[in-house]
DNA sequence: AATATTGTTCAGCA
DNA sequence: GTGCTGAACAATAT
């Protein structure tokens, strides 16, 4: 589920939800799920408090806590937030969850163990420690900035977009429609592309974020123009009417449009 | 039964 | 040091 837009909605979702209310207790169904802490340290340090804001840096959401702590969480590939009052509302694979003083509750739902929980003191130095970019909405906000980050790369585009230590935030799903959208064949060099195609790339990756952060993770209210849509080996291109053809790129499979993204020819 | 799935990390190799 | 590939993590759907 969560790339960048999704983190945003899941922010915006525990902001209107969770906020300001005293946690009376955390629960760990399965440690596992913690990073770098325990769940006696966890708990005795959440319990009491209560989060006063919510941010985001790439596929990382973070909570404040109002004792100067934050709660660090990723979702990897299967996990979501889900707030709930009633026990019958209780998701299926909660890992993690709090129970605040008016008896609600809020869960991290991870179907595959891949998310990730951990408790922080210094936000700088959780982002340095994780070896990550700059959060590609947020940060990467013109295109010299953009520009400066690929200008070293030596690899394949959607490597590059998809790689977190140069910014952070797009995934699989994200690179195809920001290549996609702006006309770019998945393997490209980074260093083969010209001024254009910077440009389409740097507009296009603005452009896709915001609308599926839009969309409300439906798939429905995206555009039909957009591959994600239609992101299945053997589709029609909504775009030409070609083919969606299907690509491996740095052991993810990406889908593509062989007429609308042409290999060069250099 | 085989394959795929929105993510990250690490080993091995060029 | 960089970049690519495949494996591992785990659980489900097709």
């Amino acid at each position: 589920m969560p790339e960048l837009p999704e983190i945003v909605n899941f922010k915006h979702y525990v902001g209107a939800t969770s906020l300001h209310h005293t946690i009376s207790s955390v629960k760990v169904p399965n440690p596992n799920i913690l990073s770098d802490i325990s769940p006696e340290s966890i708990k005795s340090k959440l319990t009491d408090t209560h989060f006063k804001s919510a941010s985001h840096h790439g596929k990382y959401l973070f909570l404040q806590t109002g004792n100067s702590h934050e709660l660090v969480l990723h979702f990897g590939m299967t996990g979501q937030p889900v707030y709930y009052k009633n026990e019958n509302d209780k998701p299926d694979y909660v890992r993690f969850f709090i129970t605040f003083d008016d008896g609600s509750h809020l869960a991290f739902d991870c179907m595959r163990m891949l998310g990730e929980i951990t408790l922080i003191d210094d936000h700088e130095e959780f982002i340095e420690q994780k070896d990550l970019g700059p959060d590609a909405l947020r940060e990467v906000d013109s295109i010299d900035i953009f520009k400066e980050l690929l200008g070293n790369k030596r690899g394949m585009i959607k490597s590059a977009l998809m790689d977190q230590s140069l910014l952070a935030g797009i995934g699989n799903e994200c690179s195809d429609e920001i290549l996609y959208q702006s006309g770019i064949y998945p393997k490209t060099k980074v260093q083969a592309l010209d001024e254009e195609n910077l440009g389409a790339l740097f507009h296009n990756m603005h452009a896709v974020l915001e609308i599926k952060i839009d969309s409300n993770l439906e798939i429905q209210n995206l555009p039909d123009s957009y591959i994600l849509r239609h992101r299945s080996d053997g589709e029609e291109c909504p775009r030409c009417g070609g083919t969606i053809q299907q690509i491996k790129v740095s052991g993810r499979n990406g889908y593509y449009c062989s007429d609308c993204q042409p290999k060069l020819t250099t």
